[in-house]
DNA sequence: GCGTGGGGGATACCG
DNA sequence: ACCGGTATCCCCCACGCG
């Protein structure tokens, strides 16, 4: 018979002597399938030292113990053919060793892709892309007793992409874990789990408490889950902390913890994300991780941010407060814990289509792709089109990082300018290695002569790429934006409101993600495809363009106020279309007229500039107020000076405004009627080792005196309190600090003034008439 | 012994 | 565990002065 089938999520085990590959997904009827299939092995090659000797190779490969078969094949490795052995292994879990021992053989030179999982080369080689439809031939089989679904099949045919692009219902279920430590960090040796707020697939909101111990909360979670028997699973910071900790508890209480479809643990794996067999668990961090504007990446400001839910909405209970509202205020934990599962909920929401078009996309489950860094998202998608291609995968290996020569940023024209334009290239990076066709399979070493068909060279550096054939990462950066634009052009067509318009816009999104990831990708030393002359030759050429705009904008008389990597800013006039399309002539690389500012403001620093548009919004770039590590103190009254200046027509007027806004605001400060959390400093702690002392690496020691585990990744809040010596000396955790001990001088001297001044010098305030409030320091 | 200036460490930004 | 370019703060130490 033959089956829609919509892959959440795949594993692998072996219960004979043959490794059966499980697929976890929905029919097109909503039934809850497991496919099994019993046909596949992994497979690696072998590169035979010289062509002559493949056939002896096959010879010796084939009897080696492990080796299911071994076929002639031919490949590519950086655009060089050869032919090779494939080698199929009989036992998955035996192929590293087995590739050790075969390119130990003084015939073989190396051996490849042996390094990719099993289950991987399912998904590659069988052509099944995660979270789509296809459709296959199976035939019913037995369900494993334990395993918590509809039917299961086994897999007998190929398969083939469906029509069908639309997801299928999908049970979602949200948790929410707290956790309270007595002293600290809670240890999961001593410290229950003692809530954990659900809202299930059917939309029931349960909150679940600890009675005496946690066995019991525990035993529900997993009966709620079993029950609602959910596809995704929704949480925040649960695959560094909340799994772990349920897991750990669970040992401690001598239980299990069924939440899968099939298995009695959840368990961590590739990227650091935790697999809940059959299900797709997805943090919700993982996503808020990469949008740079939320500074402080709490579920509370995520939520926040997004639209999701207001962050005033609900109590606000800090980590240190939990046990004390366990013990005490347990009502107020309570709501707590249900606003933060409706948060954890509604941001799923929000990440939900992207993160299954990123799975399609790049052919990374659901669960990985989520969990997965960009480089690694990047690396797969080229693996499975490389695979695709008959390009050998290359293996991770130790690389030297030399460092290269990046973008060009020009010197600003410091002051406020009005009616500017900025011009920039779309894409630029990517359209430069389609251009010149840049790639590590094209790239001509030092030592080898032009090639007949000619090159590309790169300016400043000199590097060579072959002209023909197109490489690796022309083909597949083209197929990305094809398919953008395509995507795109389909949007226009439809409804703000459907849902079909939401798929499609997580789409284009997925799909410009990789391809503005793919420059940083080649210049990554632990990439697969690293290639210094691959990133450095991009950057240069991007150098070039950068200035062939400039040397055409100066031509036509224009005058370049600012630039940086493919932009540059020039005063609005006729003649810009004109110039525009002679740059696109000239160079053959698409470049906008981005936006128009109304007024701009350019301090003398680079990457740092704040602009009103034509619309009446504000763009803030690089200045103070937009840095997480700058306390809020400064960022809004940074802020405000900026929407002042640019939003007041008159610039004596603005200027009145700034100083008498900027007076009032340091009396407020200075008398403490800001909110107290407004002098808190975020600082994050990078790494285990450090050299120097400073203020939130000290305050990172006295948390952990107090017993809180202070890790790399994590954030540390503390403000300034009066006192003599070191500032980091006069630095505490910002909880522990009373109103009266902030040392206010330190705010505004330090943080205030300086960030205001750089923006107010340009429109003629000095420093003496902000402090003393046009005193006797006026006139020194 | 004390103030200063510059180098370097650390962080977070821009494109 | 994506790149290089950049600003900014703070610490620290060499240096000059007395």
């Amino acid at each position: 018979m033959r089956i829609s089938f919509w892959l959440l999520d795949i594993d692998s085990h072996k219960p004979g002597p043959r490794p059966e590959v499980r697929l976890w997904g929905i029919d097109e009827e909503g039934k809850r399938v497991l496919l099994i299939d019993k046909n596949f092995l992994p497979r690696f090659y072998a590169v035979p030292r010289n062509d002559s000797s493949q056939n002896v190779l096959i010879n010796r490969c084939s009897r080696i113990e492990g080796v299911a078969e071994v076929r002639p094949a031919k490949k590519r490795f950086l655009g060089k053919e050869l032919t090779c052995a494939e080698i199929w292994v009989k036992d998955p879990s035996s192929m590293d060793k087995l590739a050790k021992k075969i390119s130990n053989l003084d015939v073989v030179a190396g051996c490849y892709e042996h390094d990719i999982r099993y289950t991987m080369q399912y998904l590659i080689l069988r052509d099944l892309p995660p979270c789509k439809f296809v459709e296959v031939e199976v035939s019913p089989t037995s369900k494993p007793e334990d395993a918590q679904i509809d039917s299961a099949y086994e897999v007998t045919g190929e398969f083939k992409l469906s029509e069908v692009e639309e997801s299928p219902e999908l049970r979602t279920l949200s948790f929410y874990c707290v956790i309270p430590g007595k002293r600290g960090s809670p240890d999961p040796r001593n410290s229950p789990v003692v809530m954990i707020s659900i809202i299930t697939p059917d939309g029931e909101t349960i909150c679940l408490e600890a009675g005496n111990d946690d066995s019991e909360l525990l035993k529900d979670f997993c009966e709620v889950i079993k029950s609602s028997d959910p596809d995704v699973i929704f949480g925040y910071g649960t695959n560094k902390r909340d799994w772990m900790y349920l897991v750990e508890r669970a040992k401690v209480n001598g239980m299990k913890l069924p939440v899968g479809r099939i298995g009695l643990f959840p368990h961590t794996s590739a990227y650091g994300h935790v697999s809940v067999t059959g299900r797709a668990n997805l943090d919700l961090l993982d996503f808020v991780e990469d949008i740079q504007e939320i500074k402080l990446k709490t579920l509370r400001n995520a939520a926040d941010y997004l639209g999701v839910m207001p962050e005033n909405e609900g109590p606000e209970i800090l980590e240190y407060e939990l046990y004390d509202y366990w013990s005490r205020k347990r009502e107020v934990l309570r709501d707590y814990a249900r606003h933060n599962v409706r948060r954890v909920r509604g941001l799923g929401e929000k990440f939900l289509d992207f993160g299954i078009q990123l799975s399609q996309v790049v052919g990374l489950p659901l669960d990985h792709v989520a969990a997965a860094a960009v480089g690694f998202r990047v690396e797969w998608f080229l693996i499975k089109e490389a695979v695709r291609r008959g390009e050998l995968v290359p293996p991770r290996k130790e690389a030297f990082a030399g460092s290269y020569v990046g973008g060009m940023v020009l010197k600003p024209e410091p002051g406020v300018h009005e009616n500017i334009a900025v011009l920039d290239f779309a894409s630029m990076y990517p359209n430069i290695m389609m251009l010149n066709n840049v790639s590590p399979d094209t790239y001509i070493p030092p030592d080898e002569p032009d090639p007949p068909q000619g090159c590309y060279v790169a300016p400043e550096v000199g590097h060579r790429f072959r002209k023909e054939p197109p490489g690796l990462y022309r083909e597949i950066l083209s197929e990305l934006i094809r398919a953008r634009r395509e995507v795109k052009e389909k949007l226009k067509s439809l409804q703000e409101d459907s849902p079909y318009y939401r798929v499609l816009q997580a789409r284009q999104k997925a799909l410009k993600v990789i391809a503005n990831a793919t420059y940083g990708y080649t210049g990554w030393v632990g990439a697969r495809w690293y290639l210094k002359p691959v990133a450095e030759a991009t950057a240069a050429w991007g150098r070039y363009y950068l200035r062939s705009i400039i040397a055409m904008a100066e031509e036509a008389g224009f005058k370049v106020i600012y630039g940086d990597t493919d932009s540059i800013f020039i005063r609005y006039r006729e003649g810009v279309e004109d110039l525009l399309n002679r740059i696109e002539e000239k160079l053959s690389l698409d470049i906008k007229l981005e936006k128009v500012y109304q007024r701009i403001i350019f301090t003398e620093a680079k990457k740092k500039y704040a602009g009103l548009l034509e619309d009446g919004t504000m763009d803030l770039v690089g200045l103070e107020c937009v840095r997480g590590d700058w306390p809020d103190v400064a960022r809004k009254a940074q802020r405000e000076v900026v929407r002042i200046v640019l939003t007041t027509k008159e610039i004596r007027e603005a200027r009145e405004k700034a100083k008498s806004f900027i007076r009032k605001y340091m009396e407020d400060v200075r008398n403490l009627r800001v909110p107290l959390r407004d002098f808190t400093i975020w600082k994050e702690i990078t790494k285990k080792e450090y050299k120097a002392r400073t203020p939130h690496l000290k305050v990172a020691e006295d948390l952990r005196r107090m017993g809180w585990k202070i890790k790399p990744g994590d954030k540390v809040g503390y403000v300034v309190v009066k006192g003599s010596g070191k500032l980091y000396e006069r630095s505490v955790p910002f909880f522990s600090a009373r109103p009266e001990d902030i040392d206010v001088d330190y705010y505004i001297d330090k943080m205030i003034l300086p960030a205001v001044m750089r923006i107010l010098k340009f429109v003629g305030v000095k420093e003496s008439e902000l402090k003393g409030g046009g005193g006797l320091e006026a006139f020194l």
